[in-house]
DNA sequence: ACACTATCTTTACGCTGTATAGATTGTCAA
DNA sequence: TTGACAATCTATACAGCGTAAAGATAGTGT
């Protein structure tokens, strides 16, 4: 039931996913989904918890710090493109301490961060890459920058726009944030 | 009365602005909001712009770009600040190019960063410095590492996450960006 | 064979956004 | 002053939502 209302939201959008519509998929009525869940919004946890399942965890064989965090990190994003219509729901699930949680403070504190600097590292980490996940661009670059800066001298930009994806701009700013932890490093 | 339905989303949440409330506030039925306005998506709409006029784009008397910059990210920081429950509508607002928007490429470009690097720059930092505020934390740090943590051995960092609030995080965050945007720089 | 349990259906309630049609009011020209 | 027009508001209605409550059905273990 989870799984199809994994499906319903994948292919035609969180909206769809009604009590009756989820219902009409499984060849049943409404309220019959209430025996398994309790309510939608624990439906909606469940969907989370679900998409949560398909996060490769594995520790790569990757030696520095950096490549550990890049690697969880691109794990994230990379669940968000498999979900891009349903990853916010993660966000509903009861998340605790997953394994990417303790693979990154790991690399983190391997990296040489401790105490207050690796919770402060550790949680911004997770405050910038994630939010951008959840609140993923529908528009390509391109698109959202010719809508927005029709008509004023910073359309000389567009073919810039045209160049990278959100993908790009993501990673961009993982690398940025790295360097601003490797430099914080060397400096201490 | 868009002016109240900002501040009825402010006081309960975006959650209570429903046309038959929003209505009964204002003293009059709820069908009669759409002689002033085209859906109720577009009230949303309405009310994203609305808050957007109070972003303060001042350009402060800063010489350097760095803290140009700040400036611009604190400004939309504290708009977020200002309007907790409704700030996410500011997306739904068609936005084009705002003052902060000249500013923030201007302190770029002064900088330093031309063409493909201003426009990767400028993207990055919107795109991970608009998400987090969009998508802010209910709970405090306290609070959510406490349910996160709770029964595993990372609940020992619990007294760092005691120390820092979340406007402490974005903010490290931020400095962290424009160090790497500096590192960036002084490489080229 | 009987009771118990899990599952599903039916009906209903209050809520949502909004289409449609009618009433009311204010403004301006004849 | 009167009459038309436009702006505004009300009344009613409809389809959809989540879900409470009660009843039907069927499968299981004693």
């Amino acid at each position: 039931m989870v799984e199809r209302a994994l499906e319903l939201a994948d292919e035609e959008g969180i909206d769809a996913v009604t009590m009756r519509r989820l219902g009409s998929v499984l060849g049943v009525e409404a309220m019959a989904l209430y025996t398994h869940v309790r309510s939608k919004d624990d439906l909606l946890a469940a969907i989370g918890s679900r998409i949560l399942t398909e996060l490769d965890a594995e520790p790569q064989d990757v030696a520095d710090w950096r490549g550990r965090i890049e690697t969880v990190c691109r794990a994230w994003a990379k669940l968000r493109a498999r979900h891009p219509e349903s990853f916010a729901l993660v966000y509903r699930a009861e998340i605790g301490v997953l394994p990417v949680t303790e693979e990154l403070m790991d690399a983190l504190i391997t990296a040489g961060f401790s105490g207050a600097g690796a919770w402060l590292a550790y949680q911004t980490l997770v405050f910038f890459l994630d939010a951008p996940l959840v609140h993923w661009p529908r528009l390509s670059p391109a698109e959202a920058w010719r809508l927005d800066a029709e008509g004023t001298h910073l359309r000389e930009l567009a073919p810039f726009a045209q160049h990278y994806s959100w993908d790009d701009v993501w990673e961009n700013g993982l690398e940025l944030f790295l360097d601003g932890l490797e430099a914080r490093l060397r400096r201490s």
